[in-house]
DNA sequence: GAACGGTGTATGGTCTGACCATATTTGGTC
DNA sequence: GACCAAATATGGTCAGACCATACACCGTTC
């Protein structure tokens, strides 16, 4: 873990133990540096990360104002999608399934024509030379996907999960000994879209995650 | 401006001007740091900032893998996704709704027993002395609701879009004109989840966020 | 020629120490 | 008491160094 993670976490549990609100400040970067016994430059990277969560503000100059000032408490906002990100939360494979479904689901509900980005995922996971190129393309087949449907939120959720995504993806692989019949999954949801055939690609993506995961496939309806 | 504020508009500029797709590599950050003539400190903040959106992901070595990979497009510029992160302002009635009417169907169908916060909640909206009060209650029983299903991804999605609950809420009371039609929306949905009712309790659920966001609700099944 | 193994090297990760810009605090002056 | 100037604390930035890692390269061996 990179030493600006473990700051991040134990900045985080400051928060959380003394009790810090919206408004309160945070210790000078030279300080949190010296209690933390880390150099300023990591501090100041996971300030930047908590910066860009929403969760401080930075201000220069002196009085009581200066400082990290937290804008926002860190649980429950989207900060907790974007941890994801660094790989700060742990999530079982059960919750990633049952929100890929979800969302994966509706999207290929939705999405009328193939989007650019999803046919060059395609092309370019056929001539993968290599485990994780495929899973970089497969990835990004998935993501293109939900882009499509035209719900940021959910884009982002999807994106927040990248990194449980990429290592199912791996082990997928790795299980199958093959990435032939991911592909022609690919292909099928790519043909239903194309198509227009939303059900069919609903049930392609289904199929499809069924793969992925097996294991955990139970019946997803919602009536 | 701050410094690794202006390498983030470069390196943005750059994937847009070298039409960099996902998988492609940045330059290291040493050469970034001469190329823009920054610190190295300062393109190390820019790319953490990256990181944590989930644009690009850092490897260490030294292959053609390594360096920062960019991982996903920033589609719009940074500045969206930097707004989208931290306010949700610019989400959409039409996002917040399919989010909601996704995972609170999903979770009513799977929630066999009300929990404690939730009947809590009901109780404490029938006796709110205020708007601001019953709506507080009214976000918490859907929160609860949510909870109770597991799956705390979804849990922390429903939380992110706390402020926009709110705002709705508020929204739908005054143009009401009373409570009373949510409250027996949210004792239906009750009613439902301690029946072991999952279907009704999903078309309860569906016919409350109608009513709270009127001229959106469409029909919301995935087949 | 192919397979193996050691070394070189480029990369991100981290640290130190310094200086700058800014804004408050402090304290002296009128 | 009001005002102004110096001291100071803070974030922002920079330069340079060293470490750990992982691939690239090249010689050795079979």
């Amino acid at each position: 873990m990179r030493t600006f993670e473990t700051v991040l976490a134990q900045i985080e549990q400051r928060i959380a133990a003394d009790g810090l609100t919206v408004g309160d400040r945070l210790p000078g970067e030279r300080q949190l540096a010296e209690q933390l016994r880390v150099s300023r430059s990591s501090v100041r990277e996971a300030l930047r990360v908590l910066e860009t969560l929403g969760v401080v503000s930075s201000q220069v100059g002196r009085g009581p104002d200066a400082g990290a000032v937290l804008i926002s408490r860190p649980d429950g906002t989207l900060a907790d999608l974007l941890r994801l990100n660094l790989g700060l939360t742990t999530m079982s494979a059960r919750e990633v399934l049952d929100t890929r479904l979800m969302i994966e689901r509706w999207s290929a509900a939705r999405v009328t024509a193939a989007p650019a980005a999803m046919t060059e995922a395609l092309a370019a996971m056929d001539v993968a030379g290599s485990p994780e190129e495929f899973v970089t393309h497969d990835i990004a087949f998935h993501v293109a996907l939900t882009d499509a449907a035209g719900n940021r939120l959910l884009s982002a959720v999807l994106r927040a999960l990248r990194d449980a995504l990429v290592s199912n993806a791996v082990e997928a692989v790795r299980r199958l000994g093959h990435t032939g019949d991911l592909q022609a999954d690919h292909r099928r949801i790519h043909t239903a879209i194309e198509a227009g055939a939303a059900e069919e690609a609903v049930e392609a993506v289904t199929a499809h995650l069924a793969r992925a995961y097996p294991g955990l496939s139970p019946s997803h309806n919602v009536f």
